[in-house]
DNA sequence: CTGAAAGCGCTTACAG
DNA sequence: CTGAAAGCGCTTACAG
């Protein structure tokens, strides 16, 4: 059997009382005492039952995320960061895919209740509605690249300030017929990548069409438009694609044509994926700190945690940066930083 | 304050020890007050508390996995395959990241002590002295891709196997001077890949000299091997990498060189990473199932933590397949699967 | 500064 | 089939 608080006290000859505080550090107790009770506990290798004192303190020292199905660098990155930050509070990391319905998704909110002392949440479904019914209100929750504005603590990515800065970058560089090959539909970052697109076309280039090809963020439809744009009568100068994985399906099609990038079209993605360096040219991209973004929701999740009355429902932003290769002309040396909304310190 | 069993107990007009088997299923409750219970708890929106559970019945309904820094498509894969087992048998999961030495790598599996059920083990520190000071010894625990051979339970990517079908593939193509880009030297991986290239080099082409440049797996070193083969007075004619990154580093030191691959060089990776099949030429790769690893270490823990005795201390390996591109001459299509170990079912 | 005791919310022999 | 009660391993008022 595991050893309990019990033997510690038998063997150390004090009161399981003494062992307790001696142990959580309360300064009730004598030096001697405590070296004592710290020697003999780190002897019988006693680790106290996490249960137990769930159970009478009602802090699990977990958080739960609550995360979309798991592919690619952008989760590994997502998690690393969480981790991390989580490490840093002691605190451990229960994980929770969501796949399937909102349905799905509200027992697996519920399956963590009592498990966790604060949840972070990045969901497809989650829609204020959805939330307001389903979170649970006695813990804090911080979501991450969320579609929703306001009432909730949020986290996300810059989106918004992210493409607008692209755009400006392409119009800077003398481009004005610029097509974008979008994301999902229904996707809240793709919509984000697109209102920046729209807004930029509108203010600095209004009488130039928008040109949007619709994509859903994989390479093949990155691919198909690539072959649309091929085909167009009148070829825009420049192609923004709504990630790096459409842009890289983008830019062989391109390729296989004999099109060169970027002389007779600049291409551009979003997300800066590792590949995206590898690529041949180079892609400008968008970098979006996904670690920062998981270990400033936890930041907050933990200060939530300590502090619920200073727990602001505000939604916040994590700045990105453009990164300039050569996928859209000769590039400038290093990065170019645009901060949207500048990132809260940790 | 959240609603307790005893408020059930109360509402139902049955004792908390009623609720208590009603709501597991206890046969010995009839089948009207069960169905009051279910439904009162319902409505009640009755959680019982995971911490009482688990310190009465000794199961928290969680397993803990211990992974290496998280990085990349790897990882994210593993954690699919992991999580999505886990779902499926009710357990939840814990994720504990290992960085740093061994004495962090120990402290990570004592801070979970009592919060899990069973252990899925990933660590270059995993050694078996270390395992056996500190893996727990009250619950499972299954490693994976570990040094280790036997007694432990253990779940690994078939390196060996992959390897040397990557190698007979090349010999079969006529190669015979066939460079090797090895991964560090410390990594069990690449030790393993290593030792595939070797017995093969020295079992079908016995009079030709290995060739094996030191990398590290990161591109920058795949590059630097690629200089160096192309600095070479008699060049090889294929270069196996034992990563996919290192040959894709290697690719563009080729082809910044204007060597043209296949034609005036064979180039081979492993892992097949998305990138492989984006690169040009595609990579001629050995692809490994690492979701499908994660799952079936779990799936191997879930039984270890239903039946201890059932569960033996023998390595499992899972098969790897050849995925033939046109990085090594064109290609003939589709797969080819190179079953090593047979994978045991789930 | 230390100890005896209550109690956290469950499960499970033990009676009936 | 159901209930009263013990007990899982802790923490924390309450006394002293």
């Amino acid at each position: 059997m595991a050893i309990t608080i019990k033997d510690v006290a038998r063997e150390a000859n004090v009161s399981v009382a003494t062992v307790s505080r001696a142990l959580n550090g309360l300064s009730t107790v004598t030096d001697k005492t405590r070296a004592r009770v710290m020697k003999i506990a780190a002897e019988m290798n006693f680790v106290p039952s996490s249960a137990a004192r769930s159970l009478i303190s009602r802090r699990t020292q977990t958080i739960g995320a609550l995360l979309p199905d798991l592919h690619g660098e952008f989760f590994s990155e997502l998690i690393r960061g969480i981790d991390q930050a989580a490490r840093a509070h002691g605190l451990h990391l229960l994980l929770s895919s969501i796949r399937g319905d909102a349905a799905e998704a509200a027992a697996a909110m519920k399956s963590l209740h009592g498990r966790v002392d604060g949840l972070l949440v990045m969901s497809p479904h989650a829609d204020a509605a959805f939330l307001d019914k389903n979170l649970p209100k006695d813990i804090p929750a911080v979501l991450m690249n969320s579609r929703i504005g306001g009432g909730f603590p949020s986290f996300s990515v810059d989106n918004y300030g992210g493409s607008v800065a692209m755009m400006r970058h392409l119009v800077a560089r003398g481009h004005q017929h610029i097509a974008l090959i979008a994301g999902p539909e229904h996707n809240f970052e793709a919509q984000e990548r697109l209102r920046g697109y729209r807004d930029i076309m509108a203010q600095l280039v209004p009488d130039t069409e928008e040109l949007v090809l619709q994509g859903d963020f994989s390479e093949e439809s990155g691919w198909r438009a690539g072959s649309q744009v091929l085909a167009l009568a009148q070829r825009p100068t420049a192609v923004f694609a709504a990630n790096d994985m459409m842009a890289i399906g983008c830019l062989f099609a391109l390729n296989e044509a004999g099109v060169k990038v970027p002389n007779e079209i600049a291409l551009a993605g979003f997300d800066d994926i590792p590949m995206a360096r590898f690529v041949s040219p180079p892609l400008t991209t968008v970098r979006v700190r996904i670690a920062e973004l998981g270990s400033m929701a936890l930041e907050r999740l933990a200060m939530g945690i300590e502090h619920p009355e200073r727990m602001s429902a505000s939604p916040q932003t994590l700045r990105s940066e453009l990164v300039v290769r050569s996928s859209c002309g000769r590039a400038p040396e290093g990065l170019v930083l645009v901060g949207s909304t500048k990132s809260s310190s940790s």
